[in-house]
DNA sequence: AGTCAAAATGGTTGCGCTATCATTTTATCT
DNA sequence: AGATAAAATGATAGCGCAACCATTTTGACT
């Protein structure tokens, strides 16, 4: 195996110096016609890719950008992260991702080790950073877009919604329609579902007429299954007198849903349930789950779009963007 | 923003040599433990991070895996990349990940940017790439991983199980259970679709007793909602004598399920239903159905694994690694 | 044809790090 | 203590590319 061509390689193949063989391939513009087609052809031949240590040492651009999302498999950051990719393909960039397990600290690691790629802006999950992430977030300069929750105090930029907000509104949506032993079903309880904890709370203090809560969360992973089981806890705690469940995310109302049918309950006669981030199945199941919605591929696309109209972080104080959310009322409740 | 520190500024701090600051980034233990503990205090002080270009460009090694999927939304790559993700922390290596949205000339196009970042490792879904991006591959000398299917023809290594037998088995299993008018219901139709939709002809083909079939495809890309209009359409197709159906993955096969309630259709007496891939609703549905499961996580570790022991693609014939499948089966048949 | 500006091309240098080899320090033995 | 090996540290060079500036070529105009 003859190793790996370099520029020189094409440059000789094709008669022309390195340097006009580099520009052909960035900016292919500022070469003649007939010298670019002679060096494509060249490097076509022989097969040549760019070493882009090289270049990125060289031109201080890596063309690189970094995420990092707190679970792979949660099928809530995967939407964001095709919205990311879609966006990155059309600027040329690369993606390196890093999973950190709803961990701040295996996210500090991660920040670290993705910054020595020399990304050109980072995006991240939430709010709760390390200090030390943070200072080497700050020192780095390169834009960076926290995603998913509205901060009073982001690092640089943000996009998101409110979950606080759309936690009372679901919440009214449910003492609307007359709901009164409300349970709240949580799972993980990582920030964005405390904060919908916290406005399901709310709206009950707030709520004119007497009515029950009940809390059922465990730090567990979510999962239609747990869902299941989170809806007998709710039910025990509640001497089977719950007759409604805000779940804190879909899954788990999947798997309440499934369990009723187990339970003999009738929804949304005898329990209506209401999920969140309205998966494809929520609509499609009998009945349909009502569900908070929000344009997650939007926000990916939308957190690099941030990331490439800035130039490195200025001083200037950029409001959050608040992408919305929208509470999709189907038969469950 | 004063600009980012190198190893000299560490040097500096610490009051070493650059090279030393390097070691012990590097080769902790060939260094005194005395001066250890001044540099790692000097890097954390000043919150240097190395920079992978140069250190990529100068080791020649960058420290980073490729890896292309046909799909991001696809749970099953996601299940893979998970295992791929685990992997390759306990490795420190980096993923930087393409999404070729099943096409081979955007795979090629992808190849050939991924190679650029050195990889020391290329995983690759599928059989099905073109000439030039097979040759880029082997020129650059590192081992790849074909994953999925397995291949008879692979590039370097393969890790996967016949889609072929298990369309063949699940028929089976469905001939067995005494359904005769078998439909098949396929989306997408990339390779692995294909080769299960061989399989249930097969399995047909072979059977002793006369049965017939139907088969219903669409290039659409799958989902849910698609499995609903694709059981109508195989109903009307049959008009109305279909018994069983083989979805060729669980989306379709939950969306034919939910179908069934809405046409009335008692599941398994009027009609089987049996997905692939075995997600975690196809357990809890009612009726849970049948499917095919497979070790897709461990198969992405194991990819990483095969890399790793790998140096380089060597001409010896590495024979594809059958990670196999199992039919479980449950009360839709 | 001669002049000048603009476009196209090339030579040199350095990006920040690590491989390699050279040197110094420390440990081990007689 | 002296000799030798082993461990620790340092100096130098170069990885492959693009920025920068220098040079050549081309085209447009009088």
């Amino acid at each position: 195996m003859n190793k790996k061509p370099n520029l020189k390689d094409v440059a000789k193949v094709a008669g022309v110096s390195a340097i006009t063989v580099s520009r052909v391939l960035s900016n292919p513009d500022k070469v003649s016609e007939k010298l670019r087609a002679k060096v494509e052809q060249a490097v076509h031949e022989i097969g040549y890719i760019r070493n882009h240590a090289a270049s990125a040492l060289a031109s201080r651009r890596s063309g690189v950008i970094a995420v990092i999302i707190p679970s792979l498999s949660n099928i809530v950051f995967n939407d964001v992260l095709q919205g990311i990719y879609s966006a990155v393909k059309q600027h040329h960039l690369q993606v390196v991702l890093g999973d950190c397990h709803y961990s701040p600290l295996e996210e500090e690691k991660l920040i670290a080790t993705l910054l020595s790629q020399s990304p050109e802006g980072f995006i991240l999950t939430g709010t709760d950073q390390t200090d030390y992430a943070r200072k080497l977030l700050k020192q780095s300069g390169i834009p960076i877009v926290q995603l998913m929750e509205l901060s009073d105090s982001p690092i640089d930029m943000n996009i998101g919604f409110s979950h606080f907000n759309a936690g009372v509104d679901i919440t009214n949506h449910l003492l609307q329609k007359g709901y009164r032993k409300l349970g709240f079903l949580g799972a993980r309880m990582d920030t964005r579902t405390q904060q919908r904890l916290a406005g399901f709370k709310k709206a009950i203090a707030d709520f004119k007429q007497p009515c029950q809560s009940y809390v059922v969360t465990t730090t567990q992973s979510s999962s239609i299954r747990l869902g299941g089981q989170l809806l007998q806890a709710v039910m025990a705690e509640s001497q089977g007198q719950c007759d409604a469940i805000f779940c804190c995310n879909d899954d788990l109302a999947l798997g309440a849903l499934f369990e009723t049918k187990r339970m003999n309950l009738k929804v949304p006669s005898d329990i209506a349930i209401c999920g969140f981030n309205d998966l494809e199945a929520s609509a499609l199941v009998e009945p349909a789950i009502t569900s908070v919605a929000s344009p997650r591929f939007e926000m990916g696309q939308q957190a690099v779009e941030l990331l490439m109209t800035a130039s490195g972080q200025d001083k200037t104080h950029k409001p959050p963007v608040d992408i919305g959310y929208r509470i999709v009322e189907r038969a469950s409740t």
